[in-house]
DNA sequence: ATGCCAGGTAACACCTGA
């Protein structure tokens, strides 16, 4: 790095429905979007399975928490990963693999954040998933008062808003519009987190997700369903955000694509 | 009200996802 020049750093998220099945679309997508900096969720196997060569080739550095069939985390980066923390703090009994954080470019804080479904009402599974959020509320408190760069990126399972999805009245039952998940994220973004997406795109109807079936894809069906959450640390240094839509229009696409942003620091 | 599609596991059916 010459002096006095500032270093722009690529950070994406994807949920990308099982790292062995979409290895190929994986591979591809690294090596023409040249992210720096990749959170991945719902890699779907345990850490010896994960196609750690293939990636490593392609000049990553990579730390996992993975898990047998379902759920799982990933981070990679062209930097090394350190202080490398698998789990949410305060997490008895929670054997689920979605959280992983660690430090990349000996400045940044990044989390890799599967949040849960929380589907149907009704059963154990939405409070298990309002009680995860207060858990990642309480450690992003944390965050915030240390006053590290942090960016928490992931696939956070809420639709902020009726504008978020196709068809908000469709999803008025579903655990990803219920009041008191929609409240939680927000309570995030008031401890002083920035959407980077939000903060350059305010227009509705923009998408993270389309469902594999009725067409949804074609028929632009989609949900806004995965962020990166800044520090205000990182939110000053953001200069671009977006998302790639490239990725969900492949063959053997996840049903998930892409969100990215860029810090220069 | 439910399946639609896709992945994984395990077994040729079922669970989970959003």
């Amino acid at each position: 790095m010459a002096y006095g020049v500032y270093v722009k750093i690529k950070v994406a998220t994807w949920n990308v429905n099982s790292v062995k099945a979409r290895l190929p679309n994986v591979l591809a997508w690294l090596k023409s979007f040249q992210p720096d900096v990749v959170m991945l969720q719902e890699i779907k196997c345990v850490d010896e399975a994960f196609p750690r060569l293939e990636i490593e080739d392609l000049g990553y550095n990579i730390a996992t928490h993975g898990q047998k069939t379902y759920n799982g985390v990933a981070i990679l980066s062209k930097s090394p990963l350190e202080d490398v923390e698998p789990r949410l703090p305060d997490g008895e009994g929670d054997d689920h693999a979605r959280y992983m954080e660690a430090t990349v470019f000996g400045k940044l804080r990044v989390a890799s954040i599967y949040l849960p479904n929380g589907n149907p009402l009704g059963t154990e599974k939405f409070p298990y998933k309002l009680a995860w959020m207060d858990r990642l509320y309480a450690h992003m408190k944390r965050g915030i008062e240390d006053g590290e760069m942090r960016i928490y990126g992931g696939d956070y399972n809420v639709i902020p808003n009726d504008d978020d999805v196709y068809n908000a009245a469709a999803f008025a039952g579903d655990a990803l519009t219920q009041p008191e998940s929609r409240a939680r994220f927000r309570a995030l973004l008031h401890l002083g987190y920035t959407n980077a997406f939000r903060a350059f795109d305010q227009r509705p109807h923009q998408y993270s997700y389309w469902d594999y079936q009725a067409g949804a894809w074609q028929k632009d069906n989609g949900l806004l369903i995965d962020f990166l959450l800044c520090s205000p640390q990182a939110a000053d240094a953001l200069v671009a955000a977006g998302i790639d839509k490239g990725p969900r229009g492949q063959e053997k696409a996840s049903d998930h694509t892409p969100v990215w942003c860029e810090v220069e620091v």
